[in-house]
DNA sequence: TCTACATCTCAAAACGTATTGAGATATTGG
DNA sequence: CCAATATCTCAATACGTTTTGAGATGTAGA
């Protein structure tokens, strides 16, 4: 992750139907989710969503393949990684109780039944 | 961190100039850098940094505080940890495999000396 | 092949953001 | 108080992005 992606990859984020996007992907596992399921789910018409999800895969934040008529989106979990470790690397001048919030609240995405950590 | 706040952070993020101020803010630690120090070390005008430090207070990802005649500006490191979470909460249906390079590559990036994990 | 379905492409209009330079404001030391 | 320093404000210009709707493309089943 350099740069120009950590830039196009915030900029994809940052905008309200991409992110809704993204997460609901993110939170779909890699079997992904079909264009006409995530159209309803954000509730934008299928030309417009057709536009933001062109704009994610560019950024690399996801990944598309066909299955039949549908095509099938899902999230690129080593960009997110990546783009992470971009905004953070070094931070905090070598003091790690600084950061621990950050560690602790993404260790404990993965688990929706449990305790999420809302910070 | 709700939907309002992170696509203001993510936008607050996606800008060449911003994204760099952050970054040598988050690398600079509690202490923070004066707007003097930034706009030299980024290379743009102070006013035009002024304009980028203003975007970036209202998005919530630094703050200032006067120190004589400089302001000194640093991290917010808690609105970077709740952004984190807000991309990643409830990630990859139970399946940590898929998150565990996240969660390594963020535990790493608090130490410039060791190695880094560029994912 | 024909039809229905799923998705994509294109151009135009509407909208918001970045940069620039001149000038204003706030603070310190003499 | 005055001058120097540090930073901010404002308005104009230039630029890029989002939305919309009509139509094109590609796929599957009868």
């Amino acid at each position: 992750m350099d740069e120009r992606q950590a830039l196009s990859a915030f900029a994809a984020l940052a905008q309200e139907h991409r992110l809704r996007i993204v997460r609901h992907l993110v939170t779909a596992g890699p079997d992904g989710l079909a264009a006409g399921v995530l159209a309803n789910a954000i509730g934008v018409s299928t030309s417009n969503l057709s536009f933001h999800l062109k704009e994610l895969d560019r950024s690399g934040l996801i990944e598309a393949r066909r299955d039949g008529r549908s095509i099938i989106y899902s999230a690129v979990y080593p960009a997110l990684s990546g783009l992470i470790e971009f905004l953070m690397r070094d931070c905090c001048q070598g003091r790690p109780e600084v950061c621990a919030p950050a560690v602790a609240a993404l260790s404990a995405c993965c688990n929706p039944t449990g305790e999420t950590a809302h910070v």
